[in-house]
Order: structure tokens, then C-alpha cells, then sequence
DNA sequence: CAGTAAGTGCTAATTTTTTAGCATCCAACC
DNA sequence: GGTTGGATGCTAAAAAATTAGCACTTACTG
């Protein structure tokens, strides 16, 4: 058992765990007016208390109510969102997950953001590897 | 409703898309044994049924066994699990998702692949956008 | 200092997911 | 031709997820 968010997500919870990182914290009726296709509010108060209990979030209280916010920090939870993405659909390899994320939103791309990919790219040839 | 693939996925009826858009195609024993703490063949198959009906899979004979394939292509369910990610980690940004992806496998790029990535966005500046 | 709005805790019921098991079919082999 | 191995179809049961609703608490407002 892995020490601590234990259990695998239901799709709810995935939603929620989503918008969560999205928006870094939130209420629950922050959550609610955040999902497409919502449940009641009880229901999001419901399965926040179970993430919790899961170990996916904690709460701060902020006032009178409560504030959620994620145990494992979004850097690290999108790390291993890419893996996972890396290792399903790209084979592992990084040069083809970049050409699809460049082909993705290439109509999109201003020349200072490509410029600054570029810099990145040869930063990292640089440093070695 | 959308005009195919109609539901959510749950969790292990994602976890089984997730190896078949990893192998490609496959039939249901290939599906059990690349799952991580598996359920029986039985339920596997059954599962791969219900995707089926969901329009997530479609399945070719292969003498006398089914060989499952996914109905929307790799290619464009890999565009939106990225589309996905990107808006739920690097709040829409490529510049930053790429950043993540270098950073994440630093150790493991080759300086051709690296060479290779640099090509590609100079490609990119290269045709307008 | 009521009264109200907005929050939480909890429980129970419904719905969906997940699972196993059995009956059947087909092809290869002896 | 019968038997066996390996596949499928289907159904029903168990487990988990999802939902709603009610009781209670707290903070603000007039």
C-alpha cells in the first residue's frame, strides 16, 4: 500500500480531484459551479469527504466553512499525470509527446513562446542531457 | 448526446481503454495480464462488452477469439487526454507542459533526441505558427 | 437578540460498477 | 466422430459509488 492516497479515483472524484488542481483550492460550492453536468451540493460535500478520507485532500477552515486542498502538490500530481500520459499514448517517448503538444495548439503559438521553447531545449542540451 | 462513445468512463472501464490505446488492439486475455492487480478473465470480458456498448470499442474475429480496437483513433484521443491535462495542470499553456516534460525525464534525453526537438520548433517558427 | 442564510455531519437509499459463474459454441486432435 | 481447450453470451449477485435529505451549528443582520 502506498503510504498515503490510497485508493483509486471514482469518476466523480476524478472531476473533482481536477478541478481542485485546476483551481489550486476551493469550497465546495466552488466545486460545484465548476463541474459541467453537476450533481447537488450535497452530493459534492459527500464525495469531498471522502477524498479527504482517502487521503487526496485536506481541508483549512476559512471562517465558517471549509477550503480543500490537495495533500499531493500539483507539481507533483501533474508529473505523474504526464507519465502516465507519456507511457499510454506516446510510448514513453518525450520527443513525440512535444510534437504532439506543438501540433496540438500550433495555431496558437506566439513566436515569443516558441522562442522561449527553443531557449528551454538548449538549456537542457547544455547541461549535459 | 454526443454522436458516439457516449458516457464516462469508470475507473476500470479507463484503466482497460488505457491498455488498449497502449497495445493498439487486443483481446480480452492480452488485456488481464498487462492489468495491475487484475480482476478475473471473466470480468475483464465483461467489461470489454460493455465498452463495446458504450462505443468506446469495437472488436474484428481473429479465428475464434475477439481482437478489440479502440473506435476513436489513438491519435485523437491522445490529442484530448493532452488537451485534458493541459488545461487541468498547466492552465492551457504548452510553453509550460513542455517545461514539465523536459524537466521530468532530463536524465534519459539523448542529444539527438534533443537535437530532433529543436528541429521541430524551429519547424513550427518556421510556418508562421 | 431573534431570525435567517450558509455552512457542516451524518445516514440511508438508489444506481452503477464490478465481479463470478455457468451454459454454449467452435476448431483441432486423437 | 467424440472430446477437449479455449473462446463467447448471458445473468445474477456483491461491492462501490453516487445521490438526496435532514438535523445541527455558526455568523451575520435588522
Amino acid at each position: 500500500m502506498s503510504k498515503e492516497t490510497n485508493t483509486q479515483l471514482s469518476r466523480r472524484e476524478r472531476e473533482i480531484m481536477d478541478v481542485i488542481y485546476r483551481t489550486g483550492r476551493a469550497t465546495a460550492a466552488e466545486v460545484l459551479d465548476q463541474l459541467t453536468d453537476p450533481p447537488s451540493y450535497s452530493a459534492v460535500r459527500a464525495l469531498l469527504r471522502v477524498l479527504e478520507e482517502k487521503g487526496h485532500l485536506r481541508h483549512e477552515e476559512d471562517g465558517p466553512r471549509y477550503v480543500f486542498v490537495p495533500t499531493v502538490p500539483r507539481e507533483r500530481a501533474r508529473a505523474s499525470a504526464l507519465r502516465q500520459l507519456l507511457h499510454t499514448f506516446f510510448d514513453g517517448s518525450t520527443e513525440q509527446a512535444v510534437a504532439a503538444l506543438l501540433d496540438l495548439s500550433s495555431t496558437r503559438l506566439s513566436d515569443a513562446e516558441l522562442a522561449r521553447l527553443s531557449q528551454l531545449i538548449a538549456d537542457a542540451r547544455k547541461e549535459g542531457r
